[in-house]
DNA sequence: TGTACATATGAACAAACATTCATATGTCGA
DNA sequence: TCGACATATGAATGTTTGTTCATATGTACA
């Protein structure tokens, strides 16, 4: 048994070193990218995973609008929507501009629209 | 002023509930799928939104693993990992084939890796 | 300058979630 | 049939998340 195997077994006691299929473990490993970016690559894909903000961005993919009138579109209160496009803008998925008042919304780049349209298309199959 | 804009209050820049950007709503608001859509939408990408599940999505884009493999990959417990490879099974994103006392986990279709893909483009950039 | 309005934000709270631990199920080989 | 092993799962627990409520900030205009 090498060294690093001895390690390995050190605090496992579920699963037996010797009876993995190493090869394709360590193949599959090397082709991972690095965990910051895994943290960033989620934290993206997390902005996708609440029907709120998915609505927002589809209702953007379709027209700029003010916060209200996202508020007004989905039936949610002001500050909701206020919340989460908070959150959307701090991932870079959506961007706005103030006239006035108000801040007029919109989405951030086409990648938005582009992540919509393959995960749509997954759903609907 | 013409009839439409008396209905629609084109120009009007204040947000009372008489007086929002009706039009612009209306249109983005008729670009909408249904609610149901927009669930299952979410809980798809719901599951790329944590970097448990998108590291063992990607390590079974490159070899198709069983639970103890992904397990020793990622240092997890066997017990996390099951959890949530069955979180991803009820969403149809990955499949397995019972082998002997193990079971081979492997991405359900390649919809997957788009997404990943696409995902990893928005982040790399 | 004061009032109405659009938006942002902090705190609180309930709901959803991820992991751990203990244990159950099922398969293989002796 | 028994023991070892791979996997699955229920309960418990700490953490994260989404919304609400109250309030702050900032702009327009009378």
């Amino acid at each position: 048994m090498t060294n690093k195997e001895q390690v390995y077994n050190i605090g496992n006691d579920t699963c037996d070193i010797n009876l993995v299929h190493e090869e394709p473990i360590k193949n599959a490993k090397s082709n991972l990218l690095d965990d910051e970016t895994y943290l960033e690559l989620s934290d993206t894909f997390k902005m996708f995973g609440n029907v709120t903000r998915i609505k927002i961005m589809s209702l953007l993919s379709t027209e700029d609008l003010c916060v209200c009138d996202i508020a007004e579109a989905l039936d949610m209160s002001q500050s909701a929507v206020s919340h989460q496009l908070r959150i959307l803008r701090s991932k870079n998925l959506v961007k706005y501009i103030k006239e006035g008042k108000q801040a007029r919304y919109s989405l951030a780049d086409d990648h938005v629209i582009k992540i919509l349209k393959i995960g749509i298309e997954h759903v609907l199959e």
